[in-house]
DNA sequence: ACCTGAACACCGTTCAAGT
DNA sequence: ACCTGAACACCGTTCAAGT
């Protein structure tokens, strides 16, 4: 029946729509293998571990971030990755804290880091400047990301609505605000934070003549 | 020997520690009933699931966080509170995520949101200014702890050393930052953000009478 | 009332054996 | 060369039984 061979590009790829479909705790070597129409310890032969097959699976979900044409302004090549990165991540929700935790190890990881930190150099003409921007960028973009990912990730768990009852005399202000709170447009407040972050970027450099 | 009963306070207090010791992935319930001098399933008697222990376990680690003076200004009172959420969240960087992310369900977590939302709508002086620079403050600030503890939960856990040989041709700016990017000291540039997302703030009220 | 023992339904991973 | 079966050392959790 299933004549396919095993590889490992079949491997990653049944495990990020079985991990996208199951979260990540529903996740087993031995379901992926009934995936695949296989024992699970066939996989053994293609994949060292779980560890490190689930740093492949974040490596494809990186793979799917697009890249900005390099002659954008280096504001909007920041943007452009801000946006693309958002966009593939809220795709696999249950990888984002591996996604946006995981060492930039790999060659594709490296490349989008890199498109990062060049803007930064371009707009600042300062190295240590552009590290100190770096880390604000990519710190606010994964709390953002973590923030929405979250909400997403809790109602495919938590079943039950046990949530204690909101205290508005110790807590005036979240209970005024819960409302607000719980209406709020994601994209719309990404975009909002990521101007805050960008326009404290100090441009030492003129546009690049073109 | 042991005649110490098993209360919830116990019990959380040796996960804690044996969380920190081992890691969230080195951490079962029966292990920690062996800390505890009991088998695992004593503990099911005092606790529901493991799941809702580690969310005791989180509380906890909220409940360690300083609840600023509320005769600070608005914004001494938010950095307080992030420096005071950072140094509690750093004491147990295995627990980063689960703290970062879960719902605030908790009283204890509740009555901290609500100090960070009464600044901000005192500052503003606006209800959707306010929630708009909530998310934006507590993105960069959990993004941020995310980093600076993913460091430490990396070198626990990979003992080999496989980083790609980093490629100085695709990746020009990475390769020349990538000494700054190592030494960088986490506390200045948790500050560093923070004035940032702070300054952003737009202030409609002015200081308040004493 | 509180804890234990045995059991159930799972895990990741190793390894000799099959084809 | 690639996959399987059985096994090892674990899990979380239930439940009847002990004290």
């Amino acid at each position: 029946m299933t004549r396919v061979p095993l590889t490992v590009e079949r491997i990653v790829a049944a495990a990020l729509a079985r991990i996208d479909h199951d979260g990540l705790d529903g996740f087993s070597m031995r379901k992926l293998g009934a995936d695949l129409g296989v024992e699970a310890m066939a996989l053994y032969k293609h994949v060292p571990d779980k560890e490190t097959l689930l740093d492949l699976v974040v490596a494809e979900i990186y793979a799917e971030v697009d890249l900005a044409d390099p002659d954008l302004a280096w504001d909007e090549r920041i943007r452009h990755f801000a946006h693309a990165l958002r966009a593939a991540v809220l795709a696999h929700p249950h990888l984002l804290t591996r996604a946006v935790t995981q060492p930039p190890t790999t060659p594709v990881v490296q490349q989008r880091i890199d498109v990062l930190l060049g803007a930064l150099r371009e707009a600042t003409g300062d190295d240590a400047l552009a590290v100190r921007h770096f880390w604000v960028i990519t710190a606010f973009v994964s709390g953002a990301l973590l923030g929405e990912t979250a909400s997403v990730r809790q109602t495919d768990t938590t079943s039950d609505e046990s949530a204690t009852e909101l205290d508005a005399i110790t807590c005036p202000s979240l209970a005024a605000l819960g409302p607000v709170l719980a209406t709020c447009d994601f994209a719309t407040e990404f975009a909002f934070g990521l101007d805050i972050v960008l326009a404290a970027v100090p441009v030492t450099r003129r546009r690049r003549p073109r």
